[in-house]
RNA sequence: GGACAGGUGGCCGAGUGGCUAAAGGCAACAGACUGUAAAUCUGUCGAGCUCCGCUCUACGAAGGUUCGAAUCCUUCCCUGUCCA
C-alpha cells in the first residue's frame, strides 16, 4: 500500500485530522512513526466504542509504524474530567491495576502484541518530582483551560471543578512528550486533551503530534455515548448471545449509525433491505470480529426462539431449592431474578411472571408447589430452572 | 478573612411543621402493540410483612424543640457566588 492509499484509509470515518498536511509530511519522511493511544483503565471491559481508535491503530501497525499504547494508570487515579458534569470519583491503586490487566488482554484481540509497546504512565508521572511538575503547569493558563467547553459549562453553572482536573490534560500531554508521539489517536471528546499534548510538545521543543479524532459511538439507547457507566454498551468480551441480543434491541436509526461507523458496508445498498434482516447481519458482522470460531446461525436461532417465538432458550441457569412447596416471591428473590421481594410482588401483580411459559395468576402469598425442572420466567429475558435437592 | 446562597429518592427538580415514601420530568422495569425493535399507550418504580392494609428506614451529618419535622433551633461537614 502506498502512502496515498494509506492516508485515505486512515482518514475514513475520522472526525478530524490536525493536520492532514502534517501527517502527509511525516509519512513522506519514511520514518517509523510513533502512534500514541492513551487509555484510562477505569473500566476493565472494553466495548465497541473503544474499538474505533484501536482499529485505526491497527492500520498504522500494519504499515510498520510503532504503537505506543499508554495505560493511564497514574492519571486514572485522578479521573479524566472529559464530558463529566460532576466531579469524578478517583480510583484506588488496586482497582486501577486490576483493570489494566484485563484491559491489555482485550486490546490484543485486535492489535499485534509483539509490535505494540505498552507503557504505564505512572512510570514517569509518579516520580516526576514537584519541580518538574510545576514547570509543566506553568506552560498552561487557567483561561486556556476554561476555553474548554465542559469546564466552561461547569464553571458557569456553579458546579465544582477541582484543580486536579485542570492537571489532567497536562499530564496526558506530558505522556506525549515522554514517548515522543508523532501521532495521537483518540475519541472526539479527547480533542482538547490531545491538543494540549500538541502544544506542550511545542513548548518543550519537540515535533508536534498529529491529532486524529474519531467520532464517539452512540450507545444502545441511541442517545448517550456508549459507555460502561451508562450501561448502554456492547463489551467485546461478552457472550455472543448477549451481543446479539443487545445489537438487536437497538433502534433502526442507531443501527444505521453502527453500520456507518463500525463496518465497511455500502450504505446505499443497505437501504433496500428489510431492517430486521439488516440488523441481524450487523449483529453477525460484529460478533464475528471478536468470536472467530462461532456458529452465528445458532446464535440467531437461539435468539429467535426466545424473542420471536417466545420459546425457551437452550441453556437456562439452574436454581436449587430444598423442597417444592414455597413462596414464589422468595424464590424469585433468592434466584436473583428480582432485586427485592417487593419487586417480586409487583411483577407478579403485573402478570410478568411465568411458570413453564404459562402466566401465573396473581395470588399473593400463596404457596406454590414447584416440581423439579419447572421453569420460572420474569419478563422476557430472565429465566431460571428449578432443581429440587433431595 | 468577610457577606450571601445552597446540599431532597439512580439523575434533574418541587416541597418551608401534620393530608409526604415526598409533586413534576428523565431514566429504569412490566404489560399491550411490533420486525426482536423504536415510537406510542397503560401500569409500576425504598424495604419488609399476616399485602386492597400494616411496619420500618429515608430528604448532607449529629444532636435538640414539638403530640408530630425534609420543613424550626444548634453544631459540624460539603459546594457555589460576591468582596478582600
Amino acid at each position: 500500500m502506498n502512502n496515498e492509499e494509506f492516508l485515505k484509509l486512515v482518514a475514513r470515518g475520522t472526525t478530524e485530522i490536525i493536520s492532514l498536511k502534517e501527517l502527509e509530511k511525516k509519512l513522506l519522511s519514511n520514518k517509523k512513526l510513533i502512534v500514541k493511544f492513551g487509555a484510562d483503565p477505569t473500566a476493565s471491559d472494553l466495548h465497541l466504542g473503544h474499538t474505533l481508535p484501536i482499529q485505526k491503530l491497527k492500520l498504522f501497525q500494519d504499515m510498520g509504524h510503532e504503537i505506543a499504547f499508554i495505560i493511564g494508570d497514574f492519571t486514572a487515579m485522578i479521573g479524566d474530567p472529559t464530558g463529566r458534569s460532576i466531579l469524578r470519583k478517583p480510583l484506588s491503586r488496586d482497582e486501577v491495576m486490576k483493570n489494566s490487566e484485563t484491559y491489555v488482554d482485550q486490546v490484543f484481540k485486535i492489535l499485534d502484541k509483539n509490535k505494540t509497546k505498552i507503557y504505564y504512565n505512572s512510570e514517569w508521572l509518579s516520580k516526576m518530582g514537584i519541580e518538574k511538575f510545576l514547570e509543566l503547569s506553568s506552560k498552561y493558563t487557567v483561561a486556556r483551560m476554561l476555553e474548554r467547553d465542559d469546564f466552561y459549562k461547569r464553571y458557569k453553572s456553579n458546579t465544582p471543578i477541582s484543580i486536579v482536573e485542570f492537571l489532567y490534560p497536562l499530564m496526558q500531554g506530558y505522556d506525549s512528550i515522554v514517548v515522543k508521539a508523532d501521532v495521537e489517536i483518540g475519541g472526539n471528546d479527547q480533542k482538547f486533551n490531545l491538543l494540549v499534548g500538541r502544544e506542550l510538545q511545542k513548548d518543550y521543543g519537540l515535533d508536534e503530534q498529529v491529532v486524529i479524532t474519531l467520532p464517539l459511538l452512540v450507545g444502545l439507547d441511541g442517545i448517550k455515548k456508549m459507555s460502561k457507566s451508562y450501561g448502554n454498551y456492547v463489551g467485546i468480551n461478552e457472550d455472543p448471545n448477549d451481543m446479539y441480543g443487545k445489537i438487536m434491541s437497538v433502534s433502526d436509526e442507531t443501527m444505521m449509525k453502527y453500520y456507518e461507523i463500525l463496518t465497511d458496508e455500502n450504505l446505499d445498498l443497505l437501504k433496500e433491505e428489510h431492517p430486521k434482516i439488516l440488523k441481524e447481519n450487523l449483529a453477525k458482522i460484529i460478533i464475528k470480529r471478536f468470536h472467530k470460531d462461532i456458529d452465528l446461525e445458532k446464535i440467531k436461532e437461539n435468539f429467535d426462539k426466545v424473542f420471536k417465538l417466545k420459546d425457551l432458550p437452550d441453556e437456562i441457569k439452574e436454581f436449587f431449592i430444598e423442597k417444592g412447596e414455597c413462596f414464589l416471591e422468595e424464590i424469585l428473590f433468592n434466584a436473583g431474578l428480582v432485586n427485592s421481594k417487593n419487586e417480586a410482588t409487583r411483577l407478579l401483580r403485573e402478570n410478568a411472571v411465568k411458570l413453564n411459559q404459562e402466566k401465573i395468576e396473581y395470588k399473593i402469598r400463596i404457596k406454590f408447589n414447584l416440581k423439579d425442572g419447572d421453569i420460572l420466567q420474569v419478563g422476557k429475558r430472565k429465566f431460571v430452572k428449578i432443581r429440587i435437592k433431595c
